[in-house]
DNA sequence: CCGGAGAGCGTACGAACGTACACTCCGGCG
DNA sequence: CGCCGGAGTGTACGTTCGTACGCTCTCCGG
């Protein structure tokens, strides 16, 4: 085509059809030629705007994060006090593990690469510093800690699991985790 | 070298050295010939020994399952009481988040073919199958499916955080979702 | 002692890969 | 109106891939 100028709805198609090709075939199938036919862009479109598939990957995936990240925002942000979050804690994990096969192979395809590659934990990182800001706002930093991990392993294992649990269950893990009385039996400080 | 005879050391030390390539280099760049340079044995005998590379990849990942099942095995079976339960899942988090980065990018590797694939998705069934079983020998159904999700996510949470968490609160979030009993107080071993 | 059966291997082939780079085309400037 | 710079592309090259298959070599029954 040759337009003479700048295109940049063609950088995002390439991005959204690379994040879309992980999420059906997996990192092991990405390739230049590949991901330009899903974007129905000719191939050498690919190293005129990317340098290469490293880079590729990983602005992908930044993508991806910015998108969870605003899923988690939007869960998060509107609870107003503990109770509300507690249900929207519920909700995100509900989300996350029903709806979109989408969101869930991405985010297994971004912890493999950021359990090997530091560039990708960076992400990584950068996203639990995000979700824990929002739960900070309504549990102390230790409990935030925990929900996290337990939002994260209630996800995953309702996503996978043969017979997934219903929302009264992942009601009562994070009622569990959250409550607060703590009577301290074992002796472990926190404010 | 033609022996002549049947070599099973040969297949194993090729599904081995599947496993180590994947973990070290990732699904993305695993191909007969570097598995079979790792392996030391030549290109030919990948064809031999395995239908192709899907073959490979499902048996090798059966061997990881096995080798974490009996992890859990080696851990959890040995608790006699609830309290020691609870000791031996924060050892179970801590050793599959410290010690072995290989075990952790493995494990991930596998969720992102289960979360795409039912043949590999039948392996993570039978991993919580086995890891249910024992929980279940010391906290209810309910409490156990909670915990096993917990254990999930502080192992990648602790695996993968800039600052991982310490023992305490490992332990910490286990007795929380362990310690309500809905029905009676503290007490009795097995539900 | 020998010959056949079959375990195991070396190699060749077509397809797909990443990347480089000469080229085309168009809008704007002189 | 003509031409020039740079955005954008088609293609070619060297490499690597999975797999098939004819071959070698060893062992054992006779």
């Amino acid at each position: 085509m040759a337009t003479g100028h700048t295109d940049p709805q063609r950088r995002e198609r390439i991005l959204a059809a690379t994040l879309d090709l992980i999420a059906e075939e997996g990192i092991a199938r990405v390739s230049h030629r590949r991901i330009a036919q899903r974007a129905g862009v000719p191939l050498g479109s690919m190293t005129y705007h990317f340098s290469g598939i490293e880079q590729l990957l990983r602005e992908a995936f930044g993508r991806f994060t910015d998108h969870i990240v605003a899923v988690f925002d939007e869960h998060l942000g509107a609870a107003a006090d503990r109770d509300q979050a507690r249900e929207a804690v519920a909700d995100l994990v509900h989300e996350l593990s029903e709806d979109s096969q989408r969101d869930l192979v991405l985010t297994q395809e971004l912890y493999t690469l950021a359990a090997r590659r530091p560039a990708y934990r960076e992400l990584t990182h950068e996203w639990m510093r995000r979700s824990r800001v929002h739960l900070e706002k309504h549990f102390d930093p230790d409990t935030a800690r925990q929900l996290d991990a337990l939002i994260e392993g209630l996800t995953l294992h309702r996503a996978l699991a043969r017979e997934p649990h219903g929302r009264a269950l992942t009601l009562e893990a994070i009622a569990r985790v959250t409550a607060t009385e703590r009577r301290a039996p074992q002796g472990s400080g926190t404010p």
